[in-house]
DNA sequence: TCATATTACGGGTATATACCCGCATAAGCG
DNA sequence: CGCTTATGCGGGTATATACCCGTAATATGA
C-alpha cells in the first residue's frame, strides 16, 4: 500500500523561517530599548566593545562574527554619534575601539532594557529558548560569539 | 545560605542569536542557490509570486510580511532582471506582479538547489529542526507566511 | 636585508530592510 | 454629488550586511 510521504518542497524554508524570527525579534528588542535611543545592534556592539576592553576593528569583527567592513561602517555610526572613539594603536595599520563616557552611559541606560526584552523574549518562546541556543550554534559560522 | 543565582544578565541575547543564525542559514542557502543566479530572498519571492498568481504589491508585501516599500524596491531589482513582470491592474493605483518566463525559468531551475540546501540545514539542526518553526510561529508578527 | 606574503583598513557597490512623507486614486457617507 | 477617509505606490533616508579591491603597514623567510 502506498504511503503518502509529503513532499520535502511543502516543507517551509528553515533559513526564511530563521530570518523572519529574526526581524521579528528585532522589532521586539528595538521597541523595549527605543527609549535609550539604541537598536538592538548597536545595543550589542556597545556591549562588546565594554566586554572586550580595547579591540581593533578587526578584533572585534572577529568577537562579532561580521565582515569588518561592516562593522567598520557600524562603528562610524557610533563615533558620529559619540559613543564610541576610534583611535590608532601600537599598529599603525589598525585602529582602537573604545566606548566614550557618553557610550558607557548610554549602554548602561540601555541595558535594564534590554533585560526586559529579554524576558519578553523568554516568555514568548517558553519551551523554545533552549533550542534558539542550539541553533545558533549549529549553525554559527565560527565560534558562538553572541 | 545564599544561593547563587545565574545574573539574567549573563544569558545570550537571544535576538542576536537569531540574527546570527539567520544570517548562517542565508550564507548556506545562497551558496546552494548560486548556481541559479539566484539568492534566498529573491527565491522566496519569485516562489510566493508562483503561488499567489497575480497579486498587488500590497497583497504580496502582506503574504511575505515585508514592509511595502522593501518589497517594492526588492521587485524592481527582479523586474530589472527580467524575472517579474509589473503592471497595472484594475485598481489605478495597484500594480500586479507576475513572473515573466525568464522568471519561471529561473525558478525552476532554483527548486532543486534549494531542496538540497533544506536538506543541509535539517541535517545539520537534527532535533532543533521542529523548533525553528515553533518560534518563528510565536514571534511572527502576523499569521505565519513562510 | 629585501622581496614576498599577510594583515588592517577604507571605499565602492549591492542587497535587504524599515519608516515616513507625499501624491494619486478609490471608497464611503451625508 | 462632493467631502473625507482609506488605500496603493514611489522616493527619501537610514541601518544592517556582505563582497571585492586598493593601499598602507607589518611580518616572514630566503
Amino acid at each position: 500500500m502506498r504511503v503518502y510521504t509529503r513532499n520535502m518542497n511543502d516543507d517551509p524554508c528553515l533559513c526564511t523561517s530563521l530570518r523572519q524570527a529574526a526581524l521579528a525579534a528585532t522589532q521586539i528588542y528595538d521597541e523595549a530599548l527605543e527609549p535609550s535611543g539604541l537598536k538592538i545592534t548597536m545595543f550589542r556592539l556597545l556591549r562588546r566593545i565594554s566586554e572586550a576592553g580595547q579591540p581593533t576593528i578587526s578584533e572585534l569583527a572577529r568577537i562579532v562574527d561580521l565582515d569588518r567592513s561592516t562593522l567598520g561602517r557600524n562603528l562610524k555610526v557610533l563615533e558620529r554619534s559619540g559613543h564610541v572613539q576610534l583611535s590608532g594603536g601600537q599598529d599603525e595599520r589598525s585602529k582602537i575601539v573604545s566606548l566614550t563616557a557618553k557610550g558607557r552611559t548610554r549602554f548602561e541606560k540601555a541595558l535594564p532594557l534590554w533585560a526586559k526584552a529579554q524576558q519578553t523574549m523568554q516568555a514568548r518562546l517558553g519551551d523554545e529558548k533552549a533550542a534558539v541556543y542550539a541553533i545558533q550554534s549549529k549553525l554559527n559560522r565560527k565560534a558562538a560569539q553572541v
